[in-house]
DNA sequence: GAATTAATTGAACGTTTGTTTTATTAATTG
DNA sequence: CAATTAATAAAACAAACGTTCAATTAATTC
């Protein structure tokens, strides 16, 4: 046999990278086979390495779309407001929501790291680096007004970057919890691991301040 | 050849599963060969099968101890004292001390779950229920005296775990932070997300409250 | 409707995999 | 010092791996 009837390269391409990032979440990159991916696709194996050179360069694909999605949907998502409450609850928001909807995808980005070249790893890296840079600088305005309390803005990037993401450890849609429910709770959290402040509170601290000051 | 001079068991034994957790946790353990591990250890493929069956059950074996470990370290670091944020305290100190002293152990024992048969999984996820346990416990006793403000016991606990084990993601030692000043950080994001109150400040805050209830 | 291009199969390639078996030597025991 | 046990090497196993190649058919173009 050869060509099939109805066979169309877009549509067989998109069926790949949806079969992939699947497989890849639920038993890693390694343990997923060429062979296993084509049958989930209902192709032969051969018929992949028309869509990707090589096994790892499917893995590189999925990943580098995966950040820059994310990077596009925070770049959708920043409020044209700079005010650092506001704009920390547009990422925490957009990254739960992004995450939540993409935990297959999520999983493949996090986990597979060690999977790629040098060169393919460090090309991800950077857009990995680029996201968790907004949230360092939503801190450190926040912090520089006077309305977050960061101890140390690298550190606290990192945990809040790793408390959020790690909703899709646990998160089951059609359980307990909406979407929503979970992100006003982790929305809760985070400002209160941030000390953020409404404005007018922060006023009356500046004010407390100038009073002991005299 | 065969049995070399100076060959012991328990030396070879040790030196595998040290061998292991360091290979597996930086190429993951199904990319990780058994022969790979063998020449690290500097001993044939075939040796390595006295002391593990098969592959998984030496994977089986470095997790299993590596919870039991943990969960035995908590044991130790409890405090006899019972009061919440005392035990919180301990807890995150404990975790971040545990986790980054096996950074490679804990990275195995997070990311090498579905290399496990079910029986097996199974049985590492119990160790792991038990742990979380213990945390979710600290938060509900905490929030039922007054002394931490949580709004979901679980959210909370998933949320902390996530953010304290994060540590390892980028802490490498011998930088800029010591353990003792990450962990001093930590604690005080954990206090903050938990909204912790000392003795004194849950004091006034009843105060106030029955003041307010007349 | 012939020529061309797109999509796929089926078979094959050389490697590598986890594991088993057998033989061999070192250490220990009686 | 002979017998036994412990620890390993060396070779082999079938199975599975990522990947390539040639052949074949479906769709499109001229």
């Amino acid at each position: 046999m050869a060509r099939t009837a109805g066979s169309d390269g877009e549509r067989t391409e998109a069926a790949i990278r949806d079969a992939a990032v699947e497989l890849i979440a639920r038993y890693g990159f390694e343990a997923v086979t060429m062979r296993q991916l084509a049958a989930e696709v209902g192709v032969q194996a051969a018929a992949l390495y028309r869509y990707f050179p090589t096994k790892e360069d499917l893995l590189r694909t999925l990943m580098k779309e995966h950040m820059e999605a994310l990077l596009a949907a925070w770049e959708a998502a920043r409020p044209a407001n700079d005010d650092p409450v506001a704009r920390l609850t547009a990422f925490v928001s957009n990254h739960i929501r992004f995450h939540v909807e993409r935990r297959h995808a999520t999983h493949v980005s996090n986990m597979e790291l060690r999977s790629l070249s040098r060169d393919n790893l460090t090309a991800i890296l950077k857009l990995r680096a680029a996201y968790e840079k907004e949230l360092r600088s939503i801190l450190r305005d926040g912090a520089e007004a006077g309305v977050l309390e960061v101890d140390d803005t690298g550190l606290t990037a990192m945990a809040i970057i790793q408390m959020i993401t790690g909703v899709i450890v646990w998160f089951r849609p059609d359980e307990r919890l909406s979407v929503d429910e979970v992100t006003a709770t982790y929305l809760a959290m985070t400002m209160r691991l941030t000390g953020a402040r409404t404005k007018t509170e922060e006023r009356h601290v500046r004010q407390g301040a100038e009073l002991r000051a005299r």
